[in-house]
DNA sequence: TAGTTTTTGATTGATTATGATTGACTTTTG
DNA sequence: CAAAAGTCAATCATAATCAATCAAAAACTA
């Protein structure tokens, strides 16, 4: 296999997982681990990538700098758990709004192969969602330079047009006085709007969100369906006592 | 076997592949190695591919320098001159329209520090134009994989609530009978619809459009200014007789 | 046709990529 | 905290690939 080979399945899986560990890109490209060992160096050194005990993961954007690398990457996986989790929700023929954020975004990997809908205003999400095929809209209007997210009047007056059977979102903080809440109130608009054109809604929610409150508030709590890594382990249990095969990668 | 019908050959192998072998293009073309690697060398020197270990690989569009002294790189120039050109002629508080596509997309470092609202069809856009905080705003629609664009009856409706200081197209085709011709009618719909919503209309073409014709019709020759190599020439030279600085990089 | 240039294929030693191994280091586990 | 497991960078031998060279074959020229 030849070099631009592998660091190309490299650089995808990373895309699609946000982490990967050097075991799995073993794996996945029949080399050596010294090899990816290499890969991962040269990969790092051309910027474009990231490496972390036991793998790589995406260059992470300036602003979030993870303060702790370990709970990082056991948040990676929390999220990927989660988003795994709620993409398994996912039915085929549906129509889906969502939501921008890293936690919905790492949903997308899982929806591959379903015969699908989605809107959404997360511009860093349709690169992957129409990779794998998926009917893919967004949503039209301002476009926020930090969070790569469609925002603005516009962007509401078109989300108006569609109708969904299941809306994903993001959060930032999670509390039982204030229900779901985020930082940007032209967010939370699009989230609160999003949320009542669906039928069914899940907030996305990994654990360094509870108790967190934030600027805006989008919903309260028994407006949506919260799911969270202790709901994936019971879904999960449920699923081996019934001998359905659990939907992970 | 001749040299053409083996560059040929190897350069769809790639083009299908992203990556090849030369061992692999030794059984393809029956030549020995030494001649398939004299191909590699002469298709590397004319940038129509990177060599690499093992065998040659796809140039990559991002990351890789447009090394000088080549015959793409010359396209590539021309296409850099005539963006300079284009973005020239965008004043300070405008409003505009910027259609998807690599010409147009070129445009976008030379609008830099201008006072300006863009809205676009191009997704690859939104990246530089919010890089250099430019107010932008996207159409919102069905996301078209290959060309990385909005499209789609959505968009046309989303479309309608802009009005534009001046617009500037991409074309496939330009020819004195036909106007102006690009191949997706869906993508002809937003350029047709945008040009009438502007006061000023650009359409940016490279000579290797001329005298071409695509399938779908999006305007007459007149409806538009046609933005060339030869018309940025006269208006350098206009600039020096006239002591303007001439805006390129 | 004979002479010239261009293209091709085989061979060479040099260069590069690779995989296994090692001991040092880090993280997890009890 | 200490043992165990996992991961790391460094090193080395091997195998694959490379550029350079030269002679044979082919194409061209006069």
């Amino acid at each position: 296999m030849l070099t631009p080979e592998r660091h190309q399945i490299i650089l995808e899986t990373i895309k699609k997982h946000h982490t990967v560990k050097l075991k799995e890109l073993v794996k996945q490209t029949g080399a050596s681990e010294s090899t990816i060992r290499r890969d991962l160096d040269q990969l790092e050194q051309s910027g474009q990538l990231r490496r972390v005990h036991g793998g790589a993961s995406l260059k992470q954007s300036a602003s979030d700098e993870p303060s702790m690398g370990e709970k990082v990457s056991k948040h990676h996986e929390e999220k990927e758990l989660i988003a795994a989790h709620a993409a398994s929700l996912v039915e085929h023929g549906d129509c889906l709004f969502i939501d921008a954020g890293s936690t919905t975004y790492a949903m997308i990997p899982y929806l591959k192969d379903k015969d699908i809908i989605v809107v959404t205003n997360g511009l860093n999400h349709l690169d992957v969602l129409t990779e794998y095929q998926i009917v893919t809209y967004v949503l039209g209007g301002y476009v926020k330079h930090r969070t790569r997210a469609v925002i603005g009047a516009g962007a509401l007056q078109n989300l108006q047009q569609y109708r969904f059977d299941k809306c994903f979102m993001g959060t930032n903080g999670v509390s039982l006085e204030d229900g779901f809440t985020t930082p940007d109130p032209e967010e939370a608009s699009i989230k609160q709007t999003a949320l009542h054109l669906s039928k069914s809604r899940y907030v996305l929610a990994d654990s360094s969100k509870f108790e967190q409150v934030s600027f805006t508030k989008f919903a309260d709590l028994n407006e949506a369906e919260i799911i969270t890594e202790k709901q994936r382990r019971r879904f999960r249990e449920f699923q081996e006592k019934t001998n359905v095969k659990v939907v992970t990668p």
